[in-house]
RNA sequence: GCCGAAGUGGCGGAAUUGGUAGACGCGCGGGAUUCAAAAUCCCGUUCAUGCAAGUGAGUAAGGGUUCGAUUCCCUUCUUCGGUACCA
């Protein structure tokens, strides 16, 4: 028995593995079962890879290499989303270009990554970055923009006045710049946008997807869908008409005000002389919140008169006009009808300010409620003091009102979204620069895929006055009057990186193709994305943006495949000391030693034992000696001849059956705690009783996926031929899995009283007699009547007995 | 505020179509081995009580359904995550 050294070992087969490019996948080759396994890819941050990668990744590659013995041709590319702002802080602060240090980065992290042992198909790396793969992110935007998908509109941006610059939400803390601490305030862009609102109910039809009910929940609750009524007011004393948007017009007749975001556009002809004041001011102190702000200061409501009256469509009724910003002008129409009765944050506002409180609505039986669940009251209540309304439920008395509103041209009946288009324009130099020039009177032109990639120039300012670096660029100015003529000027906003990392799982399999962005053949034959892994904080944004441009993509006809990822997984976070890892907080755990120490099979099954992989956990270094000693003692016994005794033989074959069972399950679920923990269990009981080559071999097959250097070391050694990554899963055999004893347990009015152990399937009477005979049963038994018996075969007898 | 998830030994965690709570591992205690230590091996390890057999309590707290509840229902508390006051 030779020692076991990780370190030669480990190094060993990674050299082999790489020689023999296993798991380089031709995409080219026909294929009947292909599987791509993938990880969302990770930004080349110079804080290298910590611990949290080292679990994410270490799930995927168990998944994918599990996957692989199962027969499957799979494919687990890697690549790195490698524009975005951190390399560009980086460059303001050291002068280094983001280019140079992002290099550096990637190739940081890619040592990295090849020391966990994942079976990566480098072959097929994409890079956001490289003009090679931002040709296509900007080909991606013309498709849009060729089909009335991409458009412009004025946006407003955090604005630092002080550095002249924009800044992004994460830059702006409790209201000011986090660089000179000065006021942040809003500015109006114009903006580029993808019509993302279009695919909203596309995007609602989650059919087919095998993903986590919680994922699919948020994004349902973040596109949010809500019918309604669209209600118009005459503004009295004006020629204005205010619409409002509500999803209860059936609380109308109980309207005591209405309220406008202080952002509306036509609030500044709506104020009364005496108003002025004070209805300007407040607006002033509303545009210095963010809405996080506005939300922060919680229930506490504020708004200001405008001094004017709006009348009531259906009542005649004149009820007055607020201000106040808990209306929102990005959602409806910016304009609210109060409904304090059966409102929450109507009757809070009310409450302070002096509102009447009028019911329009009751339950069933005669309440008042406040109204803050349609389904729940859709069949339960009915409408009062609402005139001929009055009487009907809530459901036909909605019905009915929007009729006649609809009928007297006073409303119709809409739907909301809360999702809004997606706005991808970045005043920031890392990022793929907008295909787009202007003609010399400002028309926006697509430029023509000949000329693509249109390069992120050179010669720029990253840090400059008023305007997005890329305007700082001579190049880019010569360059494009040069292509398109005298007068022509570039487009100087560059793409949301969300864009990026939108289509980069149709690149992979067509990588090597110079010519398309993707083939669709390749595309067809490979997607969609089997299994896809990331964290769960991407639910609403990029997985909602890559669902959309693969829908727009595949409405193009570039591909036959409804939706792009057909499973999904979130890993859970791995935390230290109770918080997110990160350099600022000096809490980041590199792995680098303890791969150096124990090597990566133990690290990675270590990272797996700490519990479930969705749900991470606080990072220590405790428990890892157990697993170290594990594959200690499973090298001793896979390494050491031994036959199997005569009296444990049957047992074996049970233990060795359920382990093989147990094992592929676990991993297919992704639990990789308890499949370690019964590979454990499976060891201690090997140890006592003996294991022969067949089922050595059986269970380096098994551990493969969690410890796959370990493995091929093993396979060798038992004298197996090539990669053990070429096996196949062992099967079991489904009777063998269960023993042919039972141990039933024996309750008292519920409580247990003793066991005893029966042949699988002996009769009901017999296991009974049995139960009543224990001493300790005889005791609780003789205190009363036996009144019932209840029989769980081959598992519990429970005695119900009354004194 | 709203939405979502979760609370189990000293610690990480296991067990849910309702059926013996604490698998597996860490740590700890005892023993073997050793001149000694490390490593390794064996035994024990929820708490209380008892020499023991056992008994009582116990899965955040309180109630409910049930022969039987970590598992189902209601209420409350705590922690974490998300958040755009969504009319």
């Amino acid at each position: 028995m030779k020692k076991y050294n990780h370190k030669t070992i480990e190094e060993k087969w990674q050299k082999f593995w790489n020689k023999e490019k296993m798991y380089n996948v031709n995409t080219q080759n026909e294929t009947k079962n292909k599987f791509y396994n993938l990880v969302m890819f990770p930004y080349p941050s110079g804080d290298k890879l910590h611990v949290g990668h080292w679990y994410n990744y270490s799930g995927t590659d168990i998944y994918g290499r599990f996957k692989r013995l199962q027969g499957y041709d799979v494919m687990q590319p890697i690549g790195f989303d490698s524009f975005g702002l951190p390399a560009e802080n980086y460059a303001i602060k050291t002068g280094i270009h983001p280019d140079e240090s992002t290099t550096n980065n990637i190739k940081q992290m890619r040592k990295q990554l090849k020391a966990i042992g994942a079976m990566w198909d480098w072959s097929h790396e994409v890079v956001t970055s490289s003009p090679e793969y931002y040709k296509w992110t900007q080909w991606v935007f013309a498709q849009l923009y060729k089909n009335g998908l991409a458009y412009r509109k004025n946006a407003p941006v955090n604005w630092c006045p002080s550095c002249q610059t924009v800044l992004a939400n994460e830059q702006v803390q409790d209201g000011t710049c986090d660089r000179c601490s000065s006021e942040v305030t809003k500015k109006s862009l114009t903006q580029w946008f993808f019509n993302i609102l279009k695919y909203a109910d596309q995007l609602l039809d989650h059919e087919g997807l095998e993903w986590p009910e919680k994922t699919v929940t948020m994004q349902k609750n973040w596109i949010g869908k809500s019918k309604g009524c669209n209600v118009d007011w005459l503004v009295k004393d004006s020629k204005l008409k205010l619409s409002t948007f509500t999803t209860m017009v059936d609380t109308i007749y109980g309207v005591t005000f209405v309220v406008i975001s202080p952002e509306h556009p036509l609030l500044s002809e709506l104020i009364t002389e005496e108003n002025k004041d004070s209805v300007q001011k407040y607006i002033e102190k509303a545009k210095k919140k963010s809405d996080i702000d506005r939300m922060a200061e919680g229930k506490e409501k504020s708004g200001v008169n405008t001094g004017m009256t709006v009348v009531n469509p259906l009542t005649g009724k004149e009820v007055p006009l607020w201000v106040a910003d808990y209306v929102l002008m990005n959602y409806g129409t910016g304009v609210v009808m109060g409904v304090p009765a059966h409102d929450q944050r109507d009757m809070d506002f009310a409450k302070k300010y002096g509102f009447e409180i009028v019911q329009s609505i009751c339950n069933n039986n005669d309440e008042t409620f406040v109204y803050d669940d349609v389904d729940k009251y859709n069949v339960k209540g009915k409408i009062v003091d609402s005139g001929e309304f009055t009487g009907l439920s809530i459901l036909e008395g909605r019905k009915a009102i929007t009729k006649k509103l609809e009928s007297e041209k006073f409303g119709k009946e809409t739907t909301q979204y809360k999702l809004r288009d997606w706005l991808i324009s970045r005043q920031r130099y890392w990022g793929a620069p907008i295909p787009i020039v202007y003609d010399p009177e400002g028309n926006p032109h697509l430029i023509p895929e000949e000329h693509l990639p249109w390069v992120l120039p050179t010669d720029v300012d990253y840090n400059p006055k008023g305007a997005s670096p890329l305007a700082t660029s001579q190049e880019l100015v010569e360059r494009t009057e040069k292509i398109f003529g005298k007068g022509w000027r570039p487009e100087v906003d560059t793409m949301d990186t969300f864009v990026c990392s939108s289509w980069y799982f149709l690149r992979y399999p067509s990588a090597t193709e110079e010519t398309v962005p993707f083939n669709i053949e390749t595309t067809n034959k490979w997607m969609p994305v089997d299994m896809y892994i990331g964290g769960p904080e991407h639910a609403c944004m990029h997985l909602l943006y890559a669902r959309f441009i693969h829908m727009v993509l595949r409405d193009l006809g570039f591909t036959k495949v409804k939706e792009p990822f057909k499973k999904l997984v979130h890993q859970g976070l791995i935390t230290k000391d109770g918080a997110k890892m990160s350099k600022s907080k000096g809490n980041v755990v590199s792995p680098d030693e303890f791969v150096e120490k124990y090597g990566s099979d133990v690290f990675r099954m270590y990272l797996m034992f700490m519990g479930p992989y969705t749900e991470g956990g606080d990072w220590n270094d405790q428990g890892i000696t157990g697993v170290m000693r594990f594959r200690e003692k499973l090298w001793n016994t896979i390494s050491t001849d031994a036959v199997i005794k005569e009296d444990l033989k049957s047992e074996y074959e049970t233990k060795l059956n359920q382990t093989i069972k147990k094992v592929g399950e676990d991993l297919e679920s992704f639990q990789f705690n308890t499949a370690i923990a019964a590979l454990m269990e499976f060891l201690n009981f090997a140890i006592k009783s003996g294991i022969d080559t067949k089922g050595k071999k059986a269970l380096s097959v098994i551990i493969a996926p969690l410890a796959p250097h370990f493995a091929e070391e093993c396979w060798v050694t038992l004298g197996g031929d090539g990669s053990i990554f070429n096996q196949a899963w062992p099967k079991f055999d489904a009777k063998k899995t269960i023993l042919d004893t039972a141990e039933i347990a024996v309750q008292v009015n519920g409580k247990l009283r003793g066991n005893f152990k029966i042949p699988r399937g002996t009769e009901e009477s017999s296991v009974v007699d049995q139960a009543a005979d224990l001493e300790n049963v005889k005791k609780f038994l003789e205190e009363g009547q036996i009144v019932k018996t209840i029989y769980v075969p081959d598992k519990l007898v429970n005695f119900v007995v009354k004194t």
